[in-house]
DNA sequence: GACAATATCTATCGTCTGATAGATATCCGT
DNA sequence: ACGGATATCTATCAGACGATAGATATTGTC
């Protein structure tokens, strides 16, 4: 359980593939692939090491439980999301502003971070928070800094919601859906396509939406 | 493999439950609620029939395999919206209003049928296809049914969208969101609830956010 | 009341799965 | 050149899982 692993180190590996990275590192990634694509069940810890090239018992040298290789990975994927959120909520500015920021950074980030965090959110697993707290509570964090940002854009009259909590969580939603259909292409890069679905979800919460320009201007400051 | 099954005949329970209804609808349900909750990996066959009340290969007699019990529950979850869908499509009026039609039954389905096919849709063992094309298969004829009305709204000049696939699919999206939240409430009915969603997902794409409101008397036609 | 049809039961099997124990090959500092 | 640290290997296990085979208790029919 090092902090970092070299590779060179330690006796090699069976089949000599060229290694791409150090050893932890390309378990979380083999393994969030896979997880992403079968669900957390329906992957083994014998295809996670063949996907990473070495032997099945090779991994629990690395994480004790086949658990702790998802929560490594919730963990990795979530550092800078948290870390955006945070650094919003010390700025000043409208909330409006705010809200359009945070969703071009979330959408955009949720289209490229190697882990799919979009797609692990929803496995049964991490939703049934049977797994552990933490995960349950990242994505708590992040609904609540949406809400947040929602209830002020009405208290500064920019926004006109019947209901606060379906139109948090209906624009929340509009990231959380990205995984399910996305995949970069020329004419759909990650920067363009998070522009469009928040010019979307902007539109749909503001009173006045010819208000949109302004607001991207603000929001380019963050 | 009978298709109506009757409760009384053949050998009595072990646990002789209250027996709500039918042995194979009630496996249905039993299975639809678990393998939302856990997924479909995650629930073993014991699983099931504990919660049904009965032992595990007894399973085996109404099923042949697990997968099977699965795509009974989709198939069953499925028919009504199909339905719609195609009434809809015969049906005369503007896109805009169809399109509002579509998402509040839509909404309101996926909140108040009994097999949580909004959970379903999302498990890992039914995206990736692997498991039988009937699935994914409609799931895309939902969303082509959404990409043509969004289409149509724009030829007539009621919406404005920057990328057609984009809004096509973060509209979708909203509706599959929901499972991720809602909870039926006094204050949230289903019915308001969907209304919400719907009214939020029109002024996303409508030009004049103004019109939202004959747009909902026309669809109310349908 | 006998008999077929039905829906459940009990018993069990082969396979797969996550995890452990202990051996071994490489690197690095001295 | 040697010895500790490290990262992998091989061998193996106990439990869980999906599924099958065959017995058994109930209903409905003649």
């Amino acid at each position: 359980m090092s902090a970092v692993t070299k590779r060179g180190v330690g006796r090699p590996r069976a089949k000599a593939n060229a290694g791409s990275g150090a050893g932890r590192e390309e378990i979380l990634l083999a393994a969030a692939r896979l997880f992403a694509e079968r669900g957390f069940a329906a992957t083994t810890t014998r295809d996670i090491a063949e996907e990473v090239g070495i032997r099945q018992p090779s991994l629990f040298y690395h994480f004790k439980k086949k658990e702790d290789i998802l929560c490594a990975i919730i963990d990795a994927a979530a550092a800078p999301w948290l870390q955006f959120s945070a650094r919003l909520d010390k700025q000043s500015g409208t909330a409006a502003a705010k809200l359009y920021a945070l969703m071009r950074f979330d959408f955009e980030y949720l289209m490229t971070e190697p882990y799919r965090l979009g797609q692990l959110m929803v496995l049964p697993e991490i939703r049934a928070g049977a797994f552990r707290d933490d995960t349950e509570r990242l994505r708590n964090r992040l609904i609540a800094a949406y809400r947040k940002l929602v209830k002020l854009g009405i208290a500064e009259r920019d926004f006109v919601v019947a209901d606060i909590t379906v139109a948090t969580h209906t624009v929340f939603g509009m990231g959380e859906a990205l995984w399910s259909w996305y995949r970069p292409s020329r004419s759909r890069s990650p920067a363009k396509t998070a522009e469009r679905i928040a010019d979307l979800a902007m539109r749909a919460l503001l009173a006045r939406p010819s208000k949109l320009k302004s607001i991207k201007r603000a929001a380019a400051e963050f």
